[in-house]
DNA sequence: ACTGATGCGATATAACATAACATATGGCAT
DNA sequence: ATGCCATATGTTATGTTATATCGCATCAGT
């Protein structure tokens, strides 16, 4: 199924494109082509993966290329950065502002991202009973996903 | 107030010590001093910044016997890894298992561990409900803390 | 003494990220 | 059209964080 997969990147493209407009930032060439590379990775990816690969297309890319156009990313919220990994993914909920929470698989490498209202809220609550104002939270769950909780169940 | 301090560090070492015992591992010379120095710092020291440290004392230390002590002493949960910050602090709850949260400022670098069992319980029924089961969770909340949103209220 | 586990020394290198300065590009006021 | 500014990218170099690997020493259990 290359080519639907292929077209649900566009059009996430075309979206992200949009949010930008209406930010009003601007969503280049080398900007686009980083977030692509990152829509079809099969997971996340690492700077210097995302870099190897956007050479291919773009000869003289070096880390700062792509560290720009990721923090880019990251400040319209298109792309969250995995601290544990390193490494990068689309974001799930492109569009509205979220406290992603995000479970990694030790055994398989999958990453799944959800939102939990509810964790949202305690952690926003208790932050406030602190006095505390968080600008950006990172909540990384790391331990072993159903699929390799059941091995050869299925 | 230094000795009161001093003194403070040394019966958090002791305690350190016990723990170790308690769960079969080796406290050895070079961990003690690695978490000594932890306990000493202002705020979360970089593992190269407690490597410049360890020097003073330990000629031949290189990265590996920093690492090599840091990843001892976060098995015992005697020292916790900020991943935003690629930097170590002591685990403020040392002895029972919990699911720390930070607070990091960015203004005073300042780092507050609280412990909030909504958030976590949240947390854990989130990830049950997709069959995940964590072994390790990284929260950490950047912001502005309390003493930098009130400037020179006090 | 033998053996296996562990802790650490020592060297090298991998992986991740940014500083600093140069060059291009496009909008816009004159 | 020209000059100016802001933004984006190119370019070179370096800084920072972390691990691989091999070897030696110590020590508990047999």
């Amino acid at each position: 199924m290359g080519a639907k997969r292929r077209r649900r990147v566009m059009a996430q493209l075309d979206q992200a494109a949009q949010a930008c407009v209406r930010a009003g930032a601007q969503m280049t060439d080398l900007r686009r082509t980083v977030l692509r590379l990152i829509l079809e990775a099969e997971g996340p990816a690492t700077a210097y993966e995302l870099l190897d690969r956007l050479k291919r297309t773009r000869k003289g890319a070096v880390p700062p290329t792509v560290y720009r156009a990721l923090d880019f990313l990251m400040a319209q919220r298109l792309v969250h950065k995995l601290e544990r990994l390193n490494a990068f993914v689309p974001c799930a909920e492109t569009g509205h502002q979220h406290m992603a929470q995000f479970l990694i698989c030790r055994e398989c490498g999958t990453v799944a991202e959800i939102e939990d209202r509810a964790a949202a809220r305690a952690l926003e609550h208790a932050a406030g009973r602190e006095g505390f104002q968080p600008r950006h939270t990172v909540i990384e769950l790391e331990g072993t996903c159903a699929a390799c909780s059941h091995p050869a169940s299925g």
